[in-house]
Order: C-alpha cells, then structure tokens, then sequence
RNA sequence: GCGGGGGUAGCCGAGCAGGACAAAGGCGCAGGACUUAAGAUCCUGUUCCGCAGGGAUACGUGGGUUCGAAUCCCACCCCCCGCACCA
C-alpha cells in the first residue's frame, strides 16, 4: 500500500528545504496571485481550505505555465474578536473555554497551559496564525513564507496610516452621528463577536420612527413604528398595564415610555440633557385620550398584553386594519366586553390585491385568535412583506395616496419629521446580550468616523475597472457593479478591538474590513522592510515605494533608509504589481472585495490595478452547512490524517466547478478515494517498463497516444480558462477510462509499457491538482528536478489523430450494433456473423451531398444515381445522421477480424457474396449491415404456452 | 414586488453559441469475470416496447420558432440568494 502521509511529509520537507516558492524577480512574464488571509481566531476547517486549495492549484498551474509565480501569505489579527476571546477566557466563560479547548485539542495535548495564555490575545493570535501556517504547508501549497507579517505588527500599522493619509488627502474621511450596538453595562461599543450568539444571529441596528402622540397636558406619549405611513390608519394607542412608565423631559419636551426605553433613550441623545421626571404606571396612563398628530384625531389608550417594554418605546400604536397584533387586541377587549362592539373600527388605508381587510383576513385564514398565539409574529411577517412591496397608500393617505409602499416609505418618514410629530428611535434587530451577559442596545456616537465611498469619481473608477477585469465565474461582475452602487458611508474606526490607531484621532482605532484592502501590494516589500527600522516607514517612504512620489536620494535622507535598499524595495513593488488574481468566496463579494477594489482605484495608478477575482463557492458536509453550531466541521489539520492531501485537493477540484457548492460526502470521498489509487496503481505498475518504441506503434498505440495529447490540449485550455473541473475530469476519468480501454483491447503488458509513453506529461498536468504524489513517481522515474518546477508538457500535435480515432469510435460502434442483434434476437450463440459494408455507389452520394442542405439533399443525390433505391438511401442517411468521413471499412475490419472474433467468439465474414438475409443493400456508409447465423435455439422458452407454466 | 441563479434519469451532477442526446462523469442497483470467501479491481446492463441493429416516451408545466430543441422565444409553476437604511 502506498504510505501517502509519508509522501506529502517527505515532499513538502524538501521543497521546504530547496525554497522553492519563495519568489524572486525574475526576467519574464510574473503571475501574483493572493487569496484572503485567515482571521487567526480559530483553526480553519475543510471548507476554508477549498479556496486556499484552489488558490494553490492555479498558482502551481501558473509555474508550469511558464509564470514567475508570487503565492504569498500573511495573518489577520485586527478587529474585536480575537479580543472578545482572550477576554472571555480571562473570565472563564464556559463556553468559550470549552470551544477553545476542543480547538486547542487538535493540535496540542497540552490544553490547559495553553489555554492559560490565552487570556492574552496575541497568544490567541500567535497559537493560531502558528497553526494555520503548518496546515498550510501540510496542505501542500505553494506559499512564499518569507513575506508573511500579520496585522497587528508595527510594520504593517504604518502601512495601513498611510492608506488612511492617501484616502483623508482624497477627501474620502469624515465624522459624524452613527448608531452602534453598545453595552451600557461595559461602556462600550459591542461588535457581533461580543454579542451571544452574534455570529449565528446577527444584530443590527433598526431604525425606528418615534411617533408623538400629544395628550392633554402638553406631553407626549411616544410610539416606535417600523411603518411610519401606517399613521393615517391609527386608530387607538396600547400600553402595558403592569408596566412601569417614565416622565421624562427632552430638551423642552415632555415624553412618556417604558422606563427602559428611557434609559435607552439617554445613550441615544447624548447631545440633547435628558432628565427622568417621574415613575408611572402603565395602568394609569390606560383610558387617556392621545391626538393623533397628522389629522389631530382623538384616540384611545388601550391595555394590551402583547406590547412588550423593553421593545421600542413600549407604547404601541394600533392600526388593526393592517396589523395582525392590533387587529386581535382589539377583538379581544371587544370579547371581554372591556370594549363596546363598535368602539373601535379598523382604518383601512392600504390597498393591496387579494385582501379586503389584510389584518383580519390572515388571522382568519391562519386561525389566530389570541394574542398570546406565537403565529402572529409569522402573520405579521407576512403582511408586512406583502404590503411594502405590493401594497398601495388609499385616498385617506392625503398627499401620499396612490403610492406603493415600497416607493414611499422614506417620504413619509422624513415629512413627519419636518413637521416635528416624529423622531428617530433606534432598537436592535432582536434582544441581545454580550457574551458576559450585559443588555445590549443602541447608542450614537456623536463622532463616529467614517470613509464616504459615494464621491462620484471614486465610483467611476471603480466601475471601469470592474469592466475591464477579468471575473470568473462572470456573473459576479455585475453583481460588483451593483455593490458598488449601493456602497455609501461606512464607519471606518472602532473604539476598541485590535489594530491600527486612527492616524487622526488615536483614540480611534481602525476598523478590521477597513485596514484589509490593499494589504496585497505589503506582499511585495514585505520580507525587504524587516531589513528597515519601523519609524523609517514614513509616508514618504510609502509615497515613493508605491506610487514613486519624490526622490531617492531625498527620501533616503529623510527616512535613514539607505538608497540602494530604497530602490530594491520600489523594484520589486514594480515587478509583483498589480495583483494578477484575488482569490476569494462570494460572502466577501460585498465587504472585501469590493473594498479591495475600491481602495485600490482610489490610491493606485492604472497600471497597477488588479487585474481578474475568481471566487469558488462554499463547501457543505453531506448536504448540509458546516458550522460549529452543527458540530459537523472537519478541521483542516485533520486532512492528511484522515483522507490523504493530495486525495481532498483532488476532491476539490473535480467535485465542482467554482461557481458550485461542493458537497463533501464520505461516500463519494471513498468513490473518488478508489479511483485515485487506481491511478496511482496504473502509475506505479509502469515506473520500471520501457516506454513502447514509436516505431512499434500499432492502431491502438496511435489511437491512446491521439486521445492523450487531444485530452492534454483540451485540459491546459481549461485550467488556463480556470475550468479546473473540466480539467481535471478530462485527464483523470476519461484518461484513466480511456486507458482501461486500451488494455481491453490490446494487454496489459502492453498497458504498462503505452503508459510509461504517456507518463511524464500525465503526471506534470496533474501535479497541480496532486503534487505530493505526482513528485513521487516524477522522482521514481529517474527525474531530479521537481515537478513543481517543471514545464508544462508540449502538445504533440503529430500524435493527434482523428483518423484513428474515428476508426476506433467506427469499431465501438459496429461491436454495439452486434451486441445489439445478439441480444434482441436472443442468439446466445452465434455460429458465423457476416459484414457487409455498403457498397461504392453509396460513398459517392454521400460525398455529393454532404454539404447540401437537408431539402436539397434527395435532389443532389438523383443528379449522381436515378434509381429508387438512392432516394430510400438518402432518406435513411439523413435520419441517421452519418457525417461523411473517409474510412475504409474493409481494412479495418480486416484488421481487427482477431479482435472481432475472440469478442463474439465465432467466425466473422466480410463482405462476402452470401446473404442469404438479404442485408447488404441496408448498408450504410460507417454502418454496415451485419447477419448473424446461429445455431438452433433451444433454451428459449415459448412465453404463452400454459402447459409449461 | 425587483434583481440574480436554478429546476436534467433512483441520487449527485455535466450539457444549454440548436443536430451524432436515451443525454458525460460519479454514486447506487443488477448480472458477470477474478477470489476458498470478503474486499478491491475489471467488464456488462440500468425509461418502456421489440426474436435483427428498430420504435415510443422523456430534460419543471403549457405553448411557439425550426426539417430538427434539454439547448432559442413566450407564458406559467416551484426552489435558492440579494434588496425593505448594514454597507
């Protein structure tokens, strides 16, 4: 059996060893390809590894492709999560703990004193990134370490401010209000790591209207809606009777809320003094009476149990008509006789097809009746959606009546306020608390930086370079084009988590999306600046290493960078960029990416633009998503040990294309996992056969060597187009198959012998794909470079030949035709079967009409033969869709009379004057007519006779 | 609702600049070879009908264009993703 650990080890040891991926610039064309680098919170699983496998796929494709090829690596560690973690450790969160442990457990048994470091964060970071790097080279991929850094270092702060510098002198850095998710508790800003559950279920900010509902002692009960435009069909208010209310003074006036909602409130109005007045009960607010702002109508104040104080403001305000929630409070009062019958009528203010009253018809329809049911809130959904999107605002709707929702709701929102009945409330998306277990809710920052990516000049850049970049699969194209619409402000710096101080205000510190845009281009000087003193890396520095600004002899000066270094590092910059193919997953189509291309046109010159993205798709386990949550992940260090590297690379590249889900089933890994040591097999069973002289080739020689090199042709054109699945069908099944044929047809001594023919070149194409093993049978053979290194293998083009692969196909098909006789005649066995290819005059009409068209055909034919049997001839040629090509049939069949007959096991005659069935005149030219004679049958049960039954 | 992607045999999944497509490849299943046996491997078959290589039906549904459609057009149904202030 083959040792596979013991090949990857040996192999990646001694390319380690021989650096052979570590770049240099070099004359001739270069290829720099990058794929994200990890976040180094955790270990990487297989699904994480199908990109980064595929990354290095093309960048091995590309070396033998003839490229100088860059495959650098480097580890992110800014943001909050990281943070989150040694924080949650430092206070023995179980959870956490135990997820860490499990982690930790993979690689190490030393758990616990490990985990004791990780209360610092950097100890995470540093465990991790350590990790990853040793399961990138247990992966096989072929990485230029040398260039490695990760985001928290010096070097690479200094890079990320000059980002920043570049981007402020664009005019593209601003301040202003932002609504955040942050934890009175903590004083601080909590980012989804913090949250509980946050990475499942993400929480977002909500932006609520704050409706002013005026009572008669001048203060104001105040509703958040989600629905602003429902206002015209309000018909009472709700309150909680069992909950606690508060007074409360903003600026000059007065609100009434849910206490929690006031102390809310107080985060979000921070420039505005806020004073509680007094405590109320909700049941004594019940029975008021409220003007309704728009219209100044009187409603009621109504007891309702479903409102719940900590949502919103706690006071609710009722449209029945179009909420399933209001609609069977008010039944219910109605009910309890708490409420006239006729007390309270629903408002019907949207017309939407298919509905009469849409509140009413879905609680019907679904059969709610209470307001405790659960399915309100799925009814509420409902109409919700179907509304906004078909629903249109009816005449009692004044100056906005006529207008779908969808195209009306933000008009609505912003006259309110200008009238000044309305303000902005703002909740998150569902309850959360932080991991430690502090409320989360929202709160504004009053100086919130942001980067503005909606400077029309930037997004023109943006899109021509969209337009001429290279996309596969092609339909994210336009998908980039529309994210790039969309974009606008995005708050850029963070009070907290790790990374680079905000070079205009260190008490900010920069964002983790924000500083990983155009960390490609650090690739290139990475390994050069750990030769020059961090407080070197001025903006000068950066300004003349990138973008060529200034003088050498200048910046030298100034940075104490001496020039010589100064030049290597600005030449080999020049030399690696642009980045020739970004690498990635579609979830990063609408962060990363796209603010990897921003940043890019908004800093670089033309010609230093990337210039194509590839994105593969995700990777599921027998069917479903991989999460920690399901338990079902596969960590990637366990790849080798479990399934063999060179078997889940292989896996990755034939099971789908990039624009496909992989789907990782132990099943088929077992299928492929077969078929993989079976080549292996087919490989090792030639190492030591001479390769079959070209002088000795016979027709199935010629005709294995022609679907080889046409295979061959067929595959560099896909893995150049990035069709690795295509490729690696092609010269792995259908190669292998087509092998398995030839030894079918000729032997298996001459099997082994043919293969050592193709041998060489089979193994450089695969080695991409395979490098482990197709370097151990490279190296078996005799060979003493790497196949890492090799070229791609030439197409000879001598060797390909259809003749012989049409005569081939012209064998198939008269061994199917047989086949075909014997087994709808039931003839076990044959006795003498009789060929008959068609006879000359056929040919010559089929030459005569094979570039007419279908209507002409019949006619053309009469010209060269008037007889009858030509147009039964010509009619039968079409419906069989013979294409004409020159063959001669005789020889072949000649040829292979041997083969014919150890297949049929009987006699085989050719064209011979006996036909006693009478079948040579339904030859056809490729498709002779063939009578089998057979000895009496004797086995052949009559089917109705009873007797034998 | 808008935008994008889909619906292919028992399953997964190619094909989709119209013709050789009853539809690649894989899985599964059945039969055979090899084996003491199992496994592996290799062959054959796997819509229905047919005692001569044929025919019928089929690629979500229904129409259309064409000599010819899984492939093009139209309508409809269903599934997935994004959009309803997170960019």
């Amino acid at each position: 059996m083959v040792d596979y650990k013991e090949i990857e080890s040996k192999w990646q040891r001694r390319w380690h060893e021989a650096r052979i991926f570590d770049a240099e610039p070099v004359e001739g064309k270069k290829f720099f390809i990058t794929v994200p680098y990890p976040y180094t919170s955790g270990p990487l699983h297989i699904g994480h590894g199908r990109t980064y496998t595929i990354g290095d796929i093309i960048a091995r494709f590309k070396r033998l492709d003839g490229y100088n090829v860059l495959f650098p690596m480097a580890f992110h560690v800014t943001g909050t999560p990281i943070l989150a973690i040694a924080d949650s450790i430092a206070r023995r969160d179980k959870a956490v703990i135990e997820q860490y442990r499990g982690y930790i457990a993979i690689y190490e048994e030393r758990v616990d004193a490990i985990l004791e470091r990780f209360k610092d964060p950097k100890a995470v970071a540093n465990f991790f990134s350590e990790r990853i790097s040793e399961d990138f080279n247990r992966m096989g991929y072929s990485i230029d370490w040398r260039r490695r850094f990760n985001t928290t270092e010096p070097m690479y702060n200094r890079f990320v401010e000059w980002q920043f510098k570049k981007l402020y002198d664009k005019g593209v850095i601003k301040k202003g209000k932002y609504p955040i998710t942050y934890s009175i508790e903590d004083g601080s800003a909590v980012g989804e790591d913090d949250i509980e559950g946050g990475d499942t279920d993400k929480v977002s900010v909500i932006e609520h209207t704050a409706i002013k509902f005026g009572l008669e002692d001048g203060s104001y009960l105040i509703a958040a809606t989600l629905r602003p435009e429902t206002i015209f069909g309000v018909t009472n208010l709700w309150i909680r009777p069992d909950a606690r209310y508060v007074r409360l003074r903003v600026c000059d006036e007065e609100w009434i809320v849910s206490r929690e909602a006031g102390e809310k409130l107080r985060y979000q109005k921070a420039g505005a003094d806020i004073e509680v007045l007094a405590e109320i009960a909700g049941s004594e607010i019940v029975n008021m009476r409220v003007k309704e702002p728009v219209s100044g109508r009187e409603v009621p104040v109504l007891p309702a149990n479903f409102v719940d104080p900590d949502v919103g403001t706690g006071v609710v305000y009722s449209v029945p008509a179009h909420a399933p929630y209001d609609y069977i409070a008010v039944e219910d009062l109605k009910r309890t006789g708490e409420l006239p019958d006729t007390a309270i009528e629903p408002i019907k203010i949207i017309d939407i097809e298919g509905y009469d009253l849409p509140a009413r018809d879905i609680c019907i329809e679904m059969g709610i009746e209470s307001q405790t049911d659960e399915r309100l809130e799925d009814a509420t959904q409902t109409i919700y959606k179907e509304e906004f999107y078909r629903g249109v605002l009816n005449e009692r709707c004044g100056r906005f009546a006529g207008i779908k929702i969808a195209d009306i709701k933000d008009e609505v929102k912003d006259w309110l306020r200008t009238q000044g009945v309305a303000d902005v409330f703002y909740e998150t998306s569902r309850k959360a608390v932080t991991r430690s277990g502090a409320k989360v809710v929202v709160a504004v920052l009053e100086d919130q930086w942001f980067i503005d990516y909606r400077a029309g000049w930037w997004k023109d850049r943006a899109h021509k370079l969209v337009s001429r970049m290279t996309f596969y699969p092609e339909k994210y194209r336009a998908y980039m084009h529309e994210i790039i619409d969309w974009l606008a402000l995005r708050p850029c710096a963070r009070k907290r988590g790790l990374g680079t101080r905000f070079p205009f205000d260190r008490n900010w510190i920069i964002e983790s999306l924000s500083d990983s845009t155009i960390y490609m281009a650090l690739y290139t000087i990475a390994h050069l600046l750990r030769d020059v003193p961090v407080e070197s890396l001025t903006e000068a520095f950066f300004d003349y290493v990138f973008l060529g600004r200034g003088d050498v002899a200048a910046v030298a000066r100034d940075t104490g960078v001496n020039e010589d270094l100064l030049n290597r590092i600005r030449a080999e910059f020049e030399y690696w960029y642009p980045n020739d193919l970004r690498h990635t997953a579609p979830p990063h189509l609408s962060n990363h990416l796209v603010f990897f291309l921003m940043h890019h046109a908004a800093i670089f010159p033309e010609d230093k633009l990337p210039r194509a993205i590839t994105l593969n798709e995700l990777m599921i386990r027998e069917g479903k998503k991989m999460s920690k949550s399901r338990g079902n992940v596969i960590p990637l260090a366990k790849v080798s040990e479990l399934y063999g590297v060179d078997l889940y690379r292989l896996y990755c590249a034939i099971n789908a294309d990039f624009g496909a889900v992989v789907n990782w089933r132990e099943e088929d890994v077992d299928a492929l996992r077969r078929k993989f040591n079976a080549l292996v097999a087919l490989f090792e069973d030639s190492i030591d056969e001479y390769a079959l002289n070209e002088s000795e080739f016979m027709h199935m020689d010629r005709w294995l060597m022609a679907r080889f090199y046409r295979r061959l042709k067929e595959s560099i054109e896909r893995f150049r187009a990035f069709r690795l699945r295509d490729a690696a069908i092609n010269m792995f099944f259908e190669m292998v198959n087509d092998v398995r044929y030839y030894e079918q047809r000729t032997d298996v001594a001459r099997r082994r012998r043919m293969v050592r023919n193709l041998m060489d070149a089979w193994l450089v194409v695969l080695s991409p794909i395979i490098p482990h093993i197709c370097e151990e049978i490279w190296h078996r053979l005799g060979h003493e470079r790497f196949i890492s290194l090799a070229k791609l293998p030439e197409v000879r083009t001598e060797f390909m030949d259809v003749r012989v692969e049409r005569e081939e196909e012209y064998l198939i098909s008269l061994v199917d035709d047989i086949n075909e006789i014997l087994h709808v005649a039931r003839i076990e066995r044959p006795k003498r079967i009789y060929v008959y290819t068609a006879e000359p005059w056929k040919y010559e009409i089929l030459r005569a009409i094979k570039d007419v068209p279908a209507r002409d055909k019949i006619k053309a034919a009469m010209q060269v033969r008037k007889d009858e049997t030509t147009v039964e001839f010509v009619k039968r040629v079409m419906k069989s869709n013979i294409e004409y090509f020159e063959l001669s049939e005789g020889a072949i069949m000649a040829r292979e009379r041997e083969y014919l007959e150890r297949v049929f096991g009987c006699e085989l005659v050719i064209d011979s004057e006996y036909d006693p069935g009478d079948k040579r005149r339904a030859a056809l030219p490729l498709k002779p007519a063939i009578y089998v004679e057979f000895a009496t049958q004797h086995s052949t049960a009559v089917p109705n006779d009873p007797a034998s039954g």
